[in-house]
RNA sequence: GACCCCGUAGCUCAGCAGGAUAGAGCGCAGGAUUCCUAAUCCUGAGGCCAUGAGUUCGAAUCUCAUCGGGGUCACCA
């Protein structure tokens, strides 16, 4: 149950009786959320504001029609028009206490809605070069793509998760040879790494499994085959170890996407191409050399470009190297007709910062290839700068030594790195430290909030102790006389619980998962905070010896303030205990 | 030269499809344990929301300019 979402409709509702005229775009613009000072009320709604406009009338003539109609309402105890046409709406308590019941009623499904609509959206996310093992780098990205996609998957939305694999370059020739090279080495050779080739050692392996399966029989084959052969096993090999490294963080893919497939004579850049240019989307023409500094190669030459202008992007942008190959932006346009032609009118990708200036071609790429149909949300991911004790930790270039996905997960854990990445708006650069990653104070919000679940578990024990005849089952709780919740502490907190499906829903809809967090840090912080009201007064606290119907009211509460926390973590991916250690 | 992101308390950051007296943590000063893991809680000090203009009933939030910080800039992926 999401008291807000009641409101907005029943406020709508009531406008539309008093003004039949009223369109449903003015409508749309209502807002019901709780006001920013809790003096105001339980619930404010901007409506007459909003509203008032269009009709020709003035907000707060509007707003005490609208406060009237409610002033007979059950549900409401009290109407006030306050500053410019503000209706503050205060709540009966039975209102609180209903919500209350829908937590234990609706469980894990308690935020869950259908905003979404069932409408099929691609998140594409982490989409890292397949040359290597993850690095910190990727790690932002893959967190906020997978918590992202469960949120829109939680929120309605068809979701597939997509992996982009960029197999088709020139940096997996490199790779290949690369590879050949500790396939030499396995077979007793001395090797040297010439620069520009990848010297990590994950390569090693890779090398002696060739070893294992063709002996030397690779040396006598022409390179060309060789190199083939080397080509598909290293990259099944890569994707394996990206796929190992993601795992660890709990992150799984539904369709990993081949660059490669769609190369190829008569493959989707072809008929994209082909598609294009019998849309008039591309033609031959020059590009102006970028102002400022031209690069010392640049060549001026008539080349194939896509008419991204028409589209909302700065400049045409080409389609074929000098080289005759395609770019790797043709791929693209290639890629999201396809993921188009698959049924996606919605797509999220997820990039990183170095990409920010990709944005614009990519939005005009789909909305080329769809003719304005599909939309497309482009996230980018801030950088991360690693620290160590508020100093920058360096990382070594040297041979592959950069921090690893994996080494931070090993080093921190996997909740706390994903909710710290988490617990930060997407678009604003963060620095991530160690130190405080691992510690276990207050400073670490992931402990914060997963000390408070784990205290759920502890007043349970408690009571198990101190009562243990009193009937703990979900359905002794759910037969709790929850009425006796009726003190202001109780209901401040049901009162956080109550905000969830609105949070939920619009982190959703904003492609906003660090709402979630946050919201699970303030909810956690209401937790805390009653529990330390029951020291000064003992009617507040969760476990009575001598009282066991209040008791079990209250157990009910920490059952639902429990059931939100597990409902937001499990969004962020990060693990509910029951206890610290 | 152009584009993208950021600039809010000493520090790290929320708040931004405009709304009522701008929030939290850390740090600082003081306090709280006969329910529970003090891994917690409470109180206080601390702000020209980078600057300047504009839009309007109303701007931290929208627009433009300026200044700072970060990122990117044909044919790399």
């Amino acid at each position: 149950m999401n008291v807000f979402a009641l409101f907005a409709a029943r406020v709508a509702d009531a406008l539309k009786g008093l003004y039949p005229s009223i369109t449903e775009e003015a409508l749309s613009r209502i807002v019901v959320e709780p006001p920013r000072d809790a003096a105001h009320g339980d619930l404010s709604t901007n409506a007459a504001m909003v509203v008032a406009k269009p009709l020709g009338k003035n907000p707060r003539d509007v707003a005490s029609a609208l406060a009237d109609l409610f002033k007979a309402d059950a549900d409401v105890t009290s109407v006030e028009v306050a500053g410019p046409g503000f209706i503050n709406f205060r709540l009966a308590t039975p209102v609180w206490h209903e919500v209350l019941k829908s937590i234990a009623a609706q469980g894990g499904d308690f935020g869950r809605s259908n905003v979404g609509m069932g409408e099929r959206v691609n998140v594409e996310y982490v989409s890292a070069n397949p040359t290597g093992p993850m690095h910190v780098g990727h790690t932002r990205g893959a967190v906020f793509g997978d918590a992202l996609a469960s949120l829109m998957a939680y929120s309605g939305y068809d979701v597939t998760r997509e992996y982009y694999i960029n197999d088709a370059g020139s940096q997996i020739d490199t790779l290949a040879r690369s590879t050949m090279l500790r396939y030499r080495e396995a077979l007793g050779e001395t090797i040297e790494i010439p620069p520009g080739f990848y010297p990590g050692d994950y390569l090693v392996p890779v090398g002696e499994a060739l070893k294992a399966e063709f002996g030397s029989s690779l040396l006598e084959k022409p390179e060309a085959e060789a190199l083939s052969l080397v080509k598909d096993r290293v990259l099944a090999a890569m994707m394996d170890l990206i796929r190992s490294d993601l795992a660890k963080l709990n992150i799984h893919h539904d369709v990993f996407f081949s660059e490669r497939q769609l190369h190829g004579q008569g493959g989707d850049i072809d008929l994209t191409l082909e598609w294009l240019r019998a849309e008039d989307m591309i033609y031959q023409g020059r590009l102006e050399p970028p102002k400022g500094k031209t690069p010392e190669d640049w060549e001026d030459r008539e080349q194939t470009l896509f008419r991204a202008t028409n589209y909302g992007d700065d400049v045409d942008r080409p389609l074929v190297k000098s080289n005759g190959a395609y770019t790797y932006f043709a791929a693209d346009i290639a890629y999201h007709r396809n993921k188009y032609l698959r049924g996606f009118n919605h797509m999220v990708n997820v990039l990183g910062a170095d990409h920010s200036g990709y944005v614009s071609r990519l939005k005009a790429a789909v909305k080329a290839v769809s003719h304005g149909e599909a939309d497309i949300d482009v996230r980018i991911c801030q950088l991360v700068r690693l620290m160590k004790n508020g100093e920058p930790f360096k990382m070594s270039k040297r041979s592959g030594d950069l921090v690893l996905l994996s080494d931070v997960v090993d080093e921190v854990g996997s909740d706390a790195t994903r909710f710290m990445l988490l617990y930060r708006r997407n678009d604003a650069a963060m620095d991530f430290d160690f130190a405080v990653v691992k510690e276990q104070t207050r400073d670490n919000p992931v402990f914060y909030v997963q000390y408070a679940h784990a205290r759920t578990y502890s007043v349970f024990r408690k009571v198990a102790e101190e009562m243990p005849g009193l009937d703990t089952s979900a359905s002794a709780l759910a037969a709790a006389d929850i009425s006796l919740l009726s003190s202001e502490a109780d209901l401040e907190l049901i009162k956080a619980l109550a905000q969830w499906p609105r949070i939920v829903a619009s982190a959703a809809s904003a492609h906003e998962p660090h709402r979630v967090a946050f919201y699970l840090y303030e909810l956690a912080s209401a937790f805390h905070g009653f529990w330390a009201k029951g020291n000064q007064d003992v009617a507040l606290r969760f476990v009575n010896a001598d009282d066991s119907m209040l008791t079990t009211a209250r157990l009910a509460l920490v059952g639902a303030v429990r059931q939100v926390l597990v409902n937001g973590l499990t969004l962020l991916g990060v693990s509910a205990p029951e206890e610290l250690s």
